[in-house]
RNA sequence: GGUCUCUUGGCCGAGUGGCUAGGCACCGGUCUGCAAAACCGUCUACUCCGGUUCGAGUCCGGAAGAGACCUCCA
């Protein structure tokens, strides 16, 4: 590999060089959605961040299986033995069955990353699909010595396992003073320890969701799905593993708790995380109601947003930041997006129209590597989007008539800015195409070809009220030395 | 309460011992019949208090404020 990568490892909290397991194939996990509610802005950022990762790994030339799993079954409301399952108690509101709950859902989620040009990824397991995977690890775990079963439920003992090894080494936990921290839940008596947590549940009668086991009828636990999946499609030691922050504790924690009791050792190499995504300074949360779906967000209905903002956009405001930073949600910041993302894309766009000179007057200063360094540094998106914009000036200036570019470093820019932007950050231009496109061009040329006959009758009252009226309906208008140029706004 | 993180200009957001981040907004100019777009230019920073250093927004210590996790969340 020509460009040498390196990524934050959260196990290690350090940007680490990374080099995979078995070149040049590569291993990514990251936790999908559960599939209990519409997709928000928080969905968004995990599915692009690991989107771009997937992109880039393969623009390196890595073979990269990405699985991202869909979890359907076995997370839980909270974690008392009380707490209903997210789907089953959606599919009891909406008196639905659960499977019905998770396709909508499934359906929703994919037709919003569809939307964000979030690639598919090579696998997208369910839990409910793996029930016997989860049930022999769980068997696995149990005669390693590491898990107790307790009226159905098998339960995984974190104090036995912190003896031989070490709970708590992600997320930076020190048992005692989670022992000495942990709220009493409800209903936790069938647990040694409050922080122990359930890889079996034994199904209440009313409980719809169920699968027979030898230790009840009943559910897997929700830490279990990852461990399973990820360590089934790609091995027993692979090389990244991504979420959200929030993940990771409990979660990951116990993942890999989960690994090492019954493999023995550790899954995961490179752990990584995305930060979360504020709303005035809040993160975004259902408890908190302030969480906004991105089908509001793509169609401005939201009571918090003033106007409709694009997949594009979003997608672009998200890649903005770095994604160990948290980002804060605003109309301004939002609109600051919508607006230099267009000025790249029309940038881009204008290339095709810059006359080629014999020599470049401009200073090109090795864009291309300098993205690729930027990105190798633990996906430094901002800084890739800098340079872009950097280019973008010269574009500009050259095309506005000052200093020229030759065909070769045209050409350049066109591939750099076609990497990166359309391949890399997966951003795409935005058209409005439609099956009557090529009549509404002809329409608005003939609107404007009047306009310019009025014009040169120095009737500016005519000429300024159709561009004024184009421009009402979403038009615009420029006008050039020598004709026009018009586009249409979302 | 415990653990951890953050505090950059009007807004968003990089950087991390010395050299202009970038975008959006604003302002001035060029272009235009007037605009828009584009171009040129200007302005606005590093929470506070100490320390280390020739030099700190950047390292160390302290204070204040904000946030995250510990409980469902991406």
């Amino acid at each position: 590999m020509e460009h040498i990568l390196s990524i934050f490892n959260t196990l290690t909290r350090k940007k680490e060089l990374f080099v995979p397991l078995n070149p040049p194939f590569t291993g990514l996990y990251v936790c999908g959605p559960t599939v209990y509610g519409d997709p928000h802005l928080g969905h968004a950022r995990p599915a692009i961040t690991f989107d771009l990762l997937f992109r880039y790994l393969k623009n390196l030339g890595y073979k990269v299986r990405y699985v991202r799993n869909i979890t359907d079954v076995g997370h839980l409301e909270n974690d008392a033995d009380a707490g209903e399952d997210k789907i089953a108690k959606k599919a009891r509101i909406e008196q639905l069955e659960p499977m019905e709950i998770v396709q909508h859902y499934t359906e929703r989620y994919h037709k919003a990353m569809d939307k964000l040009n979030v690639l598919s990824p090579s696998i997208e397991p369910r839990a409910s699909g793996h029930i016997i995977e989860q049930q022999q690890m769980i068997q696995q775990i149990l005669d390693n010595g590491f898990a107790y079963e307790k009226n159905g439920s098998v339960y995984f003992d974190v104090e036995k396992y912190n003896k031989s090894y070490s709970y708590g080494k992600l997320s930076g936990r020190i048992l005692e003073d989670l022992m000495a921290n942990t709220r009493e839940l409800d209903g936790q008596g069938e647990k040694r320890n409050p922080f122990d947590f359930a890889l079996w549940k034994k199904a209440s009668p009313e409980h719809i969701m169920r699968w027979p086991s030898k230790w009840s009828d009943g559910f897997p636990g929700w830490h279990l799905e990852c461990s399973v999946m990820s360590t089934r499609y790609l091995g027993e030691v692979f090389d990244i593993h991504g979420g959200g922050m929030d993940l990771l504790f409990p979660h990951h924690e116990c993942e890999i708790a989960q690994s090492v009791a019954a493999q023995g050792k550790e899954a995961v190499r490179y752990w990584m995380h995305n930060n979360m995504i504020t709303i005035n300074g809040q993160k975004m949360g259902k408890s908190l109601g302030n969480f906004i779906t991105l089908d509001e967000l793509f169609n401005g209905t939201h009571k918090l947003l003033v106007q409709a903002y694009s997949p594009m956009t979003i997608r672009f405001f998200i890649l903005q930041a770095h994604y160990r930073s948290t980002l804060d949600f605003s109309n301004e910041a939002l609109q600051a997006a919508e607006k230099g993302m267009q000025r790249l894309l029309n940038a881009y766009a204008s290339l095709d129209k810059i006359t080629a000179a014999d020599k470049t007057t401009v200073d090109m200063a090795g864009l291309r590597q300098k993205c690729f360094d930027a990105m190798s540094d633990d996906l430094n998106t901002p800084i890739v989007i800098a340079h872009l914009f950097d280019s973008v000036k010269t574009i500009n200036s050259v095309a506005a008539g000052s200093g020229s570019l030759s065909k070769e470093d045209i050409d350049e820019l066109r591939n750099v800015f076609s990497l990166f932007l359309f391949d890399i950050l997966g951003l795409q231009a935005e058209t409005n195409s439609s099956d009557n496109s090529k009549t509404l061009e002809e329409v608005v040329n003939l609107m404007l070809n009047l306009r310019m006959e009025a014009k040169s009758r120095k009737d500016f009252e005519t000429s300024d009220k159709i561009r004024n009226e184009l421009t009402k309906i979403g038009f615009e208008i420029k006008d050039k030395k020598d004709g026009f140029e018009w586009t249409l706004k979302v």
